[in-house]
DNA sequence: AGCTAAACGAGACGGTACGTCCCGTCTTCAT
DNA sequence: ATGAAGACGGGACGTACCGTCTCGTTTAGCT
């Protein structure tokens, strides 16, 4: 990235290989898990020296992080839909979320991130900024674009509503079960409906 | 518990032992957090043959699983009242569930029992059951009452309901923020009022 | 010792059980070697349990001792010829202890007892008692007859010929150099005639 | 030694470690004998990674035959001195041979050589070369000038002598038989001047 | 073009922990 | 009240990785 701006003499830190890096990180997590993550299979995958990986991360942890702050994990087609009717389109980004969840690598992955950030509170917080605080971000606009169409109430912070639907999601996937349609549905009656009459 | 029923011969396994071990596990869980977990410490800690944990317990993960099903980790105060109005009953146990995440032990439990349910999951369906399942039990009952008494909206199960605040709760906990009074309260809001206007 | 005397029940069973042990005992060396040598597995051989074997064993050398002293390692055919030419006579048994020595199996189980009797001195004693104390005596009446029939120089110990002549062949079978036929006449014309001209 | 001539990539061996090793291991088979023998204590005393002993040698025994073989074993003072007269000599040789046997560390080494030797073929081959089969060649040495000189009789090899003296010596401190004056001139007297009147 | 030096792949280093095997002891059930 | 079965506390095994430290080689910038 940085490339070549130094003056100082000596190769520049080869950036194929820190994606490879990551590449083999994200390959690692996907199949082996947090726990189980090995540095020295990494650096193998990669094609790379140990110290090459110990180069660009101090630790295990950091280089999860990162991993996760490049988005190397992110779930795709995370992009929220702007129909004009906010409960449309969280509805359909919730669905859409349901449906990656049915391929079990990219539930790994989230598990992976997950595991992570029990762990590490620097990966947590990275893990958050990127793949959920932007989800939320992402929310966030659409509910106050709601608030100010007068689809929605005022006096709840778009980061807590949020929160919920994706605390709620990650629940479902951390205990195993099954994102159906129904349970999105439910959930959004929850959200935008109360259960109380 | 099975002590002297078997028609098998052999010394009995020790449940002193397994008790030892498991307060062992719960220590070490709150002090070093899972991943830095080390099955050779319990075993010391607990004044045990490293083989006797093996022979209990198969792996690391099996060890943590049993540790939470048999209530080690179990976070105490999980009681709900029942004062005859749901949402003052629910806000009170959330209220309290806040209050505990206080104590930093409680919080490292908490994120080690992700973790855990994140590597394993084994360990995931027991963290549902022991922790989080009996929650939402208490709140299904609550929730039911109120239905029943008119309180609360028809066609939502109890349990999604159940799913979305503990789930909300965890996941504050997970991204290292604090559950504060007004967080509790936003998410009652959300929860009970729903955000469409 | 004791054995079989009473009439309560599950005394009987103790000298069987003893041989049983002894023969496994005498398997498992011959097998493995001394080194390698597993007490459970001893038992398990042997259809008895562990407690049984120390019973009587205060440890693993100690019932390696035992093997060895009531002659259960004992290599079989090591009885002299009486012939009255005291040479032919030795040169004869040691020529059947080469015999024997091409079974592969007798070699391991000298090999057994050379390496216990290395471990531990009790063993050794036992070693030297049973399987060359024996083989000294058998030699030292033939040398002794062969003094007093004039055949033999006076002066030197018949023990100290003994151990000379065991020692070499026990050597050559530590050295895994075969006992050959020449080797054998050679090493009986160093000790009948010397090696001075 | 070979530093840097090698290709290869790679931090090169630590011949140090290796020293280190072989030194803890003299000591641990001087101290506690090769049954007891530890690679962990071995790796604790020489202040290295268990793996580093590993990485050199595959097992306790090759462990054991390379620190034979190096010399780290060797008892000290076994020249022969050559005074002309071949009997003196070898008489010489095998009283500082018993000298050295009256300390128990030198014998502890003995044992555990021979002990290694019993256990492993390989060991037991290295062990030949370089203590006995040195020795061997010393006594053989002489005893072919012997012979040339006119002092000793053709027709038997220097190597089956030398098998039945170093045998002897050996077999003496198996049983713990004290290595006397006395034995040593017995022993001279059978390989010199025979038995046979 | 030559020099310098950082980054590279490789892999050994001192450690920690793993999960297994066995030691010698202790306890239970069945005979 | 003996004996098989087998769990117990403990110690060592040989393996896998951690994060660090050399190695010889490659590749850049600076003379």
């Amino acid at each position: 990235m940085r490339a070549a701006v130094t003056g100082r003499p000596g190769r520049i830190r080869s950036s194929a290989a820190r994606h490879a890096i990551l590449e083999a990180t994200r390959d690692e997590l996907a199949q082996r898990g947090y726990d189980k993550f090995s540095v020295e299979r990494v650096a193998s995958a990669a094609g790379v020296g140990k110290q090459t990986v110990y180069r660009w991360y101090p630790s295990k942890s950091a280089l999860v992080a990162d991993c996760i702050l490049l988005g190397y994990l992110r779930t795709p087609g995370i992009e929220t839909p702007d129909t004009g009717d906010v409960r449309r389109d969280i509805t359909g980004w919730a669905q859409t979320f349901a449906e990656i969840s049915t391929q079990p690598e990219a539930v790994a992955i989230a598990l992976a991130g997950t595991a992570a950030s029990a762990e590490d509170s620097n990966v947590a917080a990275r893990y958050h900024e990127q793949i959920v605080a932007l989800t939320e971000s992402a929310l966030s606009d659409r509910l106050q674009q709601g608030e100010r169409a007068g689809q929605l109430k005022a006096g709840v912070p778009a980061r807590t509503v949020a929160e919920t639907i994706v605390g709620a999601l990650l629940y479902r996937l951390l205990t195993r079960q099954p994102l159906t349609t129904e349970f999105v549905e439910e959930l959004m009656v929850v959200v935008f409906d109360g259960i109380q009459s």
